[in-house]
DNA sequence: ACGATAATTAGACAATTGTATAAATATCTC
DNA sequence: GAGATATTTATACAATTGTCTAATTATCGT
């Protein structure tokens, strides 16, 4: 797991940004305005997304046109699963205990 | 989701302490001495480990034990899962294509 | 080519963070 | 209680990061 990504994801209005892509792709502008900093602000966490894969850009005329990379969230959620068992329900009672201790 | 757990993970540091307590259990020396870090520093890693709710401490005699908080694991597995579609397989073929865009 | 619009890049600055050393707290053993 | 061990907390500092303004690049419309 890329230690971008990780950094990437560390910052709220990052995270912001990726849940505005989920709805639907936005142009940079289109974006930023959803945020009371700068534009130049919001394109530095662009740069951010895309240096970690989280985003793809792709010039459109004058637009710039993001869109979210859910390849690279899917790789995540493996990690996460993978090394720290976290798929499990586990919900309330029924424990497995599956405690591997010595 | 709580902003603590991304900014914990942000550093790879304390992402290793939590992949160490996948395999057991460790007392804050035993966890200390696989860095090249100072004790306190690994500490202070505890510390933020502990606030963003990944790992419980808990006092034994003149020790203290860490384990990892696989429920919060789940919780942002869910989180990924939910918000950004990132539990499908998706490999190859066969894509279900169910954007439900306007 | 010129001016307007869209977006990034450069440079500066304040806030946050990771690390270190030193001091403090807690437990154990004698 | 004194000394040793385990860990945290306090303080300081350097590195990183988020934000800003200004300058630059790119495309569009005329």
């Amino acid at each position: 797991m890329d230690d971008s990504l990780f950094r990437a994801l560390a910052d709220p209005t990052r995270r912001k940004i990726l849940e505005l892509l989920t709805k639907k792709d936005r142009t940079a502008g289109e974006i930023a305005e959803q945020f009371p900093i700068a534009f130049a602000s919001v394109s530095h966490h662009l740069g951010v997304l895309k240096a970690a894969d989280l985003v793809a850009a792709e010039r459109e005329g004058q637009f710039i046109r993001y869109r979210l990379n859910t390849t690279v969230f899917q790789e995540l959620v493996r990690y996460l699963m993978d090394r720290f068992g976290a798929g499990e329900a586990e919900a309330d009672g029924a424990r497995g205990e599956s405690k591997s201790n010595a």
